[in-house]
DNA sequence: CTGAAAGCGCTTACAG
DNA sequence: CTGAAAGCGCTTACAG
């Protein structure tokens, strides 16, 4: 047995040329059944695989993928992009794409590391994540012109984010919190809070959209049930009582997080509260509180999809909203039953 | 300006031979210093990065370490590797290396994953978690003969894991939960209960050992202040509700999520009773409850360090148990101020 | 359908 | 201190 098996001494070993074993491997189309046959065994016995750096010389492909790990301050909400990974990394694999991970201190830092990467080609794209009202990234990569999907739509005052030259794929907040709201108002409810970070353009901002068109065209009062503080359970707690004293007899929040707050708040003043949270994170789960999930699955798929086809060349800019789902689990909604737990991992 | 430049155009450009280049990146001190300066010059205003493929082929090391993401079944707990990934990718990335993530169904395909990368040279080494009791993931990494580090010790009915043929690293639960307990002692408390998963070998019949080791100590009861359940909330719950019927006033449970079951069991009997929990998990903090701080940047670092020396040809097996740190925050525990927040991400 | 040739971009001994 | 040569292991046109 050779140190480790190689094209050539695979070729040597069974009195072929060392491309009619490339061919076996890359186009077996053109290979005589006979011969792709004996081939074929021969590589498996010999457990052969093609060294990847000799093959990404060649074929200038890494059929790498780059993405920052970011930072996860808040360890609630970071797991929409720790699953949002997982999906990615298991489609990518199938996809014979490896994920080359990172973390960055900060964008700066995060811009040069892909421009070093790009530079010594290690990457064939990129996978955005967390992006942000005027986030300078998308037209940084643009300019570096690597080929890149973002998870996250561009926000910005001014510009429809379906206007954006590049692809993302985003989940729809708006379209969650409105689903969710409406459902409180079929249950009865007439006095429906609103709980979330400041209002600039994000997914605070989209999410609150959604509440506020279905509470306006169910011709209900909006301006003094929405409360806006940072992510925080302690912040969502006060928040929470705040519009308890209002009359709020339901609180629609931005994030499990703030919803975690709320409940302690309602449970504060003896329960009898609905309160929905939002990314169905794993507190929510084991605290049974009402939230919305996230379509990461789908999304995953979607983002790579979408890049793989500008890496094989595709110029045309898409962009795709995903619908994220209700899930009611207090039984202080009346006649809900719990869904089933979506284990989504 | 070029395509993009390569040591032959760059070299070219200066009037020197490619391997003077070569040289100034990589052996500087071969160089003299006038040409030094002005290749080094012409480097940077080039913005020229060696090909990462071509120095791999040559070379025959891909500077890039095999990391496996586990499904976070609980994404509670998950925190734990989650934090120990983003430290690693950051140490990784100061020493030169780069993380190849993936996901895998399960160990058979994780171990075929390492052997399909080391057959094509793609990865220097691999850093194992999550281990277990008989986890056959070790030795098959032994007989690939691809260099490793484990997070997380080998877990054994009979042998010793100071024995083992191979690195690993591990935070040390048993000191964590012996200082909680002791703590507890010096405050007073004469019934402290356990709760944690069941006790074969591992973490949870570790962090059990600690809690034992500081009762026996004190001369107090311990057989019926133990209980073994799942890990969950519920679980939790359901047993803090038992042994706080026994009699305990203070509970000490071997993970975040059951000791936030255990907080609800005593707030369910109107509170006075202390709960710590273990790994200072996001909801810990969020909810004030007392836990136990893994040291996951010291561990990242340890086991990066640990695995480099060995791809470097050291062959003597290293073993490293790093202490935990209590943390209280509850009011309730006498005496008790909160401590600052550790914000480790 | 199969093979001889060229080359991807680097680094590593080895002469000079 | 600097340069000419060889080669890492592949794949891609191109002949035959």
């Amino acid at each position: 047995m050779p140190d480790r098996p190689t094209l050539e001494s695979l070729a040597a070993e069974l009195g072929v040329s060392r491309q009619t074993v490339s061919n076996v491997i890359n186009r077996p189309e053109r290979v005589a059944p006979a011969t792709l046959e004996r081939v074929r065994a021969a590589v498996e016995a010999a457990g052969y695989v093609p060294t990847l750096a000799a093959r990404q010389l060649r074929t200038a492909r890494s059929h790498a993928l780059a993405f920052r790990l970011m930072p996860t301050f808040d360890g609630i909400n970071g797991h929409i992009l720790d699953a949002f990974l997982h999906e990615l990394a298991d489609h990518a694999r199938r996809a014979g794409y490896s994920l080359a991970l990172f973390s960055a201190e900060d964008e700066d830092d995060e811009m040069e590391t892909y421009e070093r990467m790009v530079a010594a080609r290690s990457i064939d794209g990129v996978v955005l994540t967390s992006t942000h009202l005027d986030d300078p990234r998308p037209d940084r990569l643009l300019a570096l012109g690597i080929p890149f999907v973002s998870f996250g739509r561009p926000w910005s005052v001014t510009a429809d984010p379906f206007d954006a030259p590049f692809d993302w794929v985003d989940v729809d907040g708006a379209a969650g919190t409105e689903a969710v709201t409406r459902r409180l108002v079929e249950e009865g409810h007439r006095r429906i809070g609103y709980i979330s970070w400041p209002l600039e353009p994000g997914v605070g901002c989209d999410r609150w959209d959604g509440w506020r068109r279905a509470v306006d065209d169910s011709g209900l009062a909006t301006e003094e049930l929405a409360v806006y503080c940072p992510d925080g359970a302690d912040q969502g707690r006060q928040a929470a009582h705040t519009l308890l004293a209002r009359g709020a007899t339901a609180l629609v929040c931005a994030s499990d997080t703030l919803a975690l707050g709320a409940a302690r708040a309602v449970s504060d003043l003896g329960g009898g509260r609905v309160v929905v949270g939002f990314d169905n994170t794993p507190v929510a789960r084991e605290l049974s509180l009402n939230s919305v999930v996230q379509p990461v699955a789908e999304a995953a798929r979607t983002a790579l999809g979408l890049l793989l086809r500008r890496i094989d060349g595709d110029q045309e800019s898409r962009h795709v909203l995903l619908p994220p789902t209700p899930v009611f689990r207090d039984r202080t909604l009346s006649g809900l039953t719990a869904e089933p737990e979506h284990h989504q991992r």
